[in-house]
DNA sequence: TATGAATGAGGTTTCATTCAT
DNA sequence: GATGAATGAAACCTCATTCAT
């Protein structure tokens, strides 16, 4: 029998009320997903109940296509601003659009939405992942291979290398040891973010580095 | 006037059953993941109706683990002997062991099994989650990591190179590339398997080597 | 051509229903025993459909209890209170308690109850029946027994009853009788109840008066 | 999963088997109710799967059916050439036959069987609980009301007295006791069987004496 | 005769959605 | 705008019954 609970205190918003149900659904559904998650809880958590939903969302889809839509901003439009105008060494810029990368996806919230986007949306809203992987991942692909291809040209990295490949590979490294640290770091002692970064960028430098003395170009 | 309907021809294969209702289950719990999973469709798919599978499972649940159990057979337990008997040089040996995992990865069945143990699993059935991942990467990643130490020893590989890391952040790179490719391959120019594992190889390769001329360790 | 459906009319009558429910509960149960009962004729009897009864109900075992407990009102203090106030020879006292206890289960439902509390209930929910059992025919014996006690005292009835086998036994005698007539009323020739509740307490008096002139304490 | 059970060493004894399932299936009824049985439950503690039940049966309600029809034997038959042979004083022979019903009725199994007739077969199996009471308390009502009327008749017990009901009452009240006393046994401090009997049948006796000195019929 | 595999009806429960207030 | 009462469509699960072996 339902509790006749005390009239909350609480300043009425209608005007904000959209965006708190938007925080509430997000953080609801990164938690248990899109089926595991039921609207009354969404409600509970931002402080309406679930016919109050209706007023601003079509219904769960809706709301749950929303709530994402308002999480994909391209994180990476200022980053890939801030690589255009630095000047300097191809490879500073590279260390530097990494860092920020890896910064970002360090974010506590960020490995929630790859599982959400990987797990069950995959198949039930593929227009919307397609969406957020065109707005991150793909970009942040698409701005260190232009990187490296720049790095390329100048010399600075190897010719023979597969830009497109090793962008991919070393952020997509990253990327998942991050969901995984996330998901399995209790049963195992987990690797210090920086040391794990460190590492890893520096095994990558090596490894797209122009052969020593002799340019791989000439070696065909 | 049609038959209402066709007498279903009532077959008894109880030696086949069980093992055919946990083909379909992993099936359609790899399409739909356990939410969106009917015990109808699996019924379906096997060729029973619901109730035969409550013949031989105790229910939904205990079908998804009997389901994932079958399919958690280690298949590095091979590699690890293959690993562990071939002799020579130790960069040989690293490359075999990867492009076996590479083969294995690329199976289709795996991503999906990916896709559902980080995805609604993950929360509901960590337990078996966790055995999963011990299994399956977790073990990857020991086997490599000892062949990369192995290679610092006899000075294939470089001593500062942190193995851990390396190994962990190579295989994930993988990992994560073929999961992606599986997901959103349609919408862009798939990378072709062999040109992108040779060529991660290779950068890989170039990374973990000592440096040239100088002696690593002596270098700080 | 019909229409499908005639479109029921939502009512919302919140302050009503749980009480409806409740009575149409307790009649179903009543009438068809726990598990003969089935959610959509509780529904149907209280007008409301089953998804309505899990608004105001944890479950169907939820819905019995407080069903049953709704019923479970001690009918007998207020027969307490009365037997203690009132003055005047015992045999009165005991005459007016066992006639309103009478009158109190010859009410319809209370067969039905009985036999639902000794049948179904008995088993599945034994801490509920125990309460009525408390409330209820225990608390009756207590009561009678108590009187009878009083009368051995001051000598109206003799030493030697043992009020406690006494009390329950005629207690037990007019319940049961109520309880086959209501069943099997219809197969004999129904004893009236005027007839057979003096007829009872008639020979019970008899049975619980001293003996003649000798003190039975002496007799032995 | 079913599990292989290896094969009982069991004595085979197809001719036994009918009444062997019967046994079993009274037993299981007794304790579960009819609805809260199930076949397999029956089938095992009879030694045999669901199916062979079918071989005997036709279904469950014809088990039931048949189950307590093997149990409505009536036991008032001997008692009732009993007490026809039996000489001397009616008060001796009402003594033998009320103890004899006692003791009958204190059999273990007996309260369940009330219990179960009075319970969910009342409403859904009618003519067998019918055949049941008639068989039963029925007879055992009549067998008493009988010796009274003879008491009457020979003047040993009191004119006036109402022996349809008297007989009717008295036995009630043990058998209730019984009944309640199984059931809330555990709950309260028994009242040893002798001693209810005993001193219920004093009481009893007490009161269908006829009226000290007087006859009561001269009274009006 | 007996088994136990397989069916299918029926019941409980959940929850997105509607809608009277 | 907001509530939460009420609906109804699934989905899970149980188990009497059938029937191939």
């Amino acid at each position: 029998m339902p509790k006749k609970k005390a009239r909350p205190v609480r300043e009425r918003r209608p005007e904000e009320r959209p965006q708190e149900i938007l925080e509430a659904a997000i953080a609801v559904f990164l938690e248990n997903g899109f089926r595991g998650t039921r609207l009354e809880d969404v409600g509970a958590k931002a402080g309406v109940t679930r016919g109050a939903i209706y007023h601003y969302f079509e219904g769960k889809p809706d709301l749950l296509v929303q709530a994402v839509r308002s999480r994909i901003r391209s994180s990476f439009l200022e980053l890939e601003e801030t690589a255009e105008q630095e000047r300097g060494p191809v490879s500073v810029r590279l260390r530097l659009v990494l860092r920020r990368t890896w910064q970002a996806w360090s974010q506590p919230e960020w490995a929630p939405i790859v599982r959400l986007m990987l797990g069950e949306l995959q198949t039930e809203f593929p227009a919307l992942v397609e969406t957020w992987f065109d707005e991150g991942p793909r970009r942040g692909w698409a701005l260190v291979e232009r990187i490296l291809e720049e790095g390329q040209e100048n010399g600075e990295f190897r010719r023979d290398l597969d830009t497109r490949v090793a962008a991919r590979l070393f952020l997509s490294g990253l990327m998942f040891q991050l969901l995984l640290q996330m998901h399995f770091g209790a049963s195992e002692e987990v690797i210090d973010p920086e040391r794990m970064f460190d590492s890893s960028l520096d095994t990558f430098m090596r490894g797209i580095q122009p052969s020593a003395g002799i340019d791989p170009d000439e070696q065909r």
